[in-house]
DNA sequence: GCTTAAACCAAGATGAAATTGGTTTAGCAT
DNA sequence: ATGCTAAACCAATTTCATCTTGGTTTAAGC
C-alpha cells in the first residue's frame, strides 16, 4: 500500500481496529467479519491485522476461536457441563484414576466436617450392604455410602463435582454385564475397607480418612483390572 | 414364512429375542440392528418384531429412540450438571475448599503425566503471566496455566471436572469488580509458587507438585480472606 | 530483515443425504 | 371381518462431504 493511505502512522492500528468495533454494527452475536474479509476492509494485510487483534485478545476486549470467528466481548462461559460428551470421550481406567484423585480429599473434608447425622447415615448404609442378597442392592448401597461422605463435606460445590463424577462412571460402565447371581461373599474386601474409612471420619481423624478411601479405591482398581466380572463400584 | 420353520410357536419371539441378545456380541455401544434388519435376520416381520422390541422395552431390558437406534440396557441418563444452580447453591468459601481438594491431586497426576509440550505450554503462561501489564491480562495466564496442569493430567474427565469447578469459579466470583488499573508487583507470590508447581511437575516429583498447588492455593485463600479487592484467582 | 501473499492445517459450521424408530395405509389370505 | 405383511411415509438423528475460519508455515519481493 501506498504511504499516503496512513498520513498518520502513529495512530496505530490496534486503535483503528477499536474505532471500528465501536462504529461498525455488528450482528447480534457481536461476531466481527473473517480475518480475511476484514484486512481488505480496512486495507492492511492479514498478518498486521491479526498482529492487532492479538494485542485486543489479550486485552480482553474480543475472543477468537477457529472455525468460529472473531467476537466483540467476553468469552461466554458454558452454563452445562455435558456428562453423556463426557463419558464418550472418557473410560473406565480415567474413571477410577478419578475417583483416586477426588474420593480421598472428599474423605479428608468429611472427616473436617461430617455431623453426627452424617456418620449414622455412613453406618446404615455399611449395615445394608452387609445385608445385600443381589450384588444390584450391594451396588445400591455401596453407590449410596460414598455419596453420603460427599455430603458430608458440606460443600455443595464438591458434591456437585462427585456427582458429575458418579454419573460419568455410570455412563461408562453402563455396558458390561454383570451377571453375578450369588451375593457378595461375607469377606467381600469392601466391607472392611468400608468400614475403616468411616472409623477414621467418625474419629476425625482427616489423614486416615483419606488414606483409608485410597487403600480402598486402588483395591477396587486392582479387582477391576484383574477381572472385568466383578461389579466396578467399590 | 412356513410353519416348519418355527416348529415351537409357544417359545415367544420375546424368548427368541432375549436369546439372541444375549448371544449376539454387539458393539461397545450396545447397539442393535436396524429394526428392518433384524426382521430380516430372524426371519419375522417388521411389525411382529417390534411388538416383541415393545414388551423388552417395557420390561427395561431394553431402550430405542427414533434416528439413534436400540440399545440393550437402561437409557443412558441424560443429566446435564447445570453450573448455574451449582454456582447459585455455593459460594466463595466452597470453591475455594473445592479447589484445595481438587488441584493439589491435579497437579500430583500432571507430574506423573505431562508431556514436554504440556511443561512447555505450562512455562509459557509463566512468562506471560509475568509480563502482565494488567490484572486482567494477568488472570488470563493464570486461569489458563491452571488449566493446562489439569490438561496434563491426561484424563478427560479430570479435565471436565476442573473445567466444571473453574465455571463455577467464574460463575461465583462474578459481581467482584476489580478495577485493579496497576499491575501485579514483580514480586507477587504467586510468581514464585507457579514457577515451584511447574518445576516439580518437570521433575516428576509427584508429592513435590502436590504440596506446591496446596500452598499456591492456601496463599490464595488467605489473600482472599484478607482483602477482597485482590484478584481471586492466585 | 521485514512484510506480504499464498498455501496449508485443523476445528468448527453447514447442509444434503442416508438411517432409523414410529406410524399409517393398502393388499392379501384365512 | 380379522389378522398379518409389506410398503410408504414421517420426523428425529446421524453421517458425510464441503465450506468457513482462525492459526501457522513458506517463499517470494522489496
Amino acid at each position: 500500500m501506498l504511504a499516503a493511505d496512513r498520513p498518520t502512522p502513529e495512530v496505530s492500528l490496534v486503535t483503528q481496529l477499536r474505532a471500528y468495533l465501536a462504529q461498525a454494527n455488528l450482528p447480534e452475536d457481536r461476531r466481527l467479519p473473517p480475518e480475511r474479509e476484514l484486512a481488505g476492509l480496512i486495507g492492511v494485510s492479514r498478518a498486521e491485522l491479526r498482529k492487532a487483534l492479538d494485542v485486543l485478545e489479550q486485552e480482553g476486549e474480543i475472543w477468537r476461536h477457529v472455525g468460529k470467528g472473531t467476537f466483540v466481548g467476553g468469552r461466554p462461559l458454558d452454563t452445562f457441563a455435558d456428562i453423556g460428551a463426557l463419558a464418550r470421550r472418557s473410560n473406565p481406567t480415567e474413571v477410577m484414576r478419578a475417583r483416586l484423585a477426588m474420593e480421598p480429599e472428599l474423605a479428608r473434608s468429611a472427616a473436617f466436617m461430617a455431623t453426627p447425622a452424617d456418620i449414622a447415615e455412613m453406618r446404615l448404609c455399611l449395615a445394608r450392604s452387609r445385608q445385600a442378597e443381589t450384588w444390584r442392592q450391594y451396588e445400591g448401597w455401596d453407590t449410596r455410602l460414598h455419596r453420603t461422605v460427599a455430603e458430608a463435606t458440606h460443600n455443595a460445590l464438591l458434591l456437585g463435582l462427585f456427582d458429575t463424577l458418579n454419573a460419568v462412571r455410570r455412563a461408562v460402565t453402563w455396558g458390561r454385564l454383570r451377571v453375578q447371581p450369588v451375593k457378595p461373599a461375607p469377606d467381600h474386601h469392601s466391607f472392611a475397607e468400608h468400614e475403616r474409612i468411616v472409623q477414621a471420619i467418625e474419629d476425625r481423624d482427616v489423614a486416615g480418612a483419606a488414606t483409608a478411601m485410597r487403600t480402598h479405591l486402588q483395591t477396587v482398581e486392582r479387582k477391576l483390572l484383574a477381572r472385568q466380572d466383578q461389579p466396578s463400584e467399590g
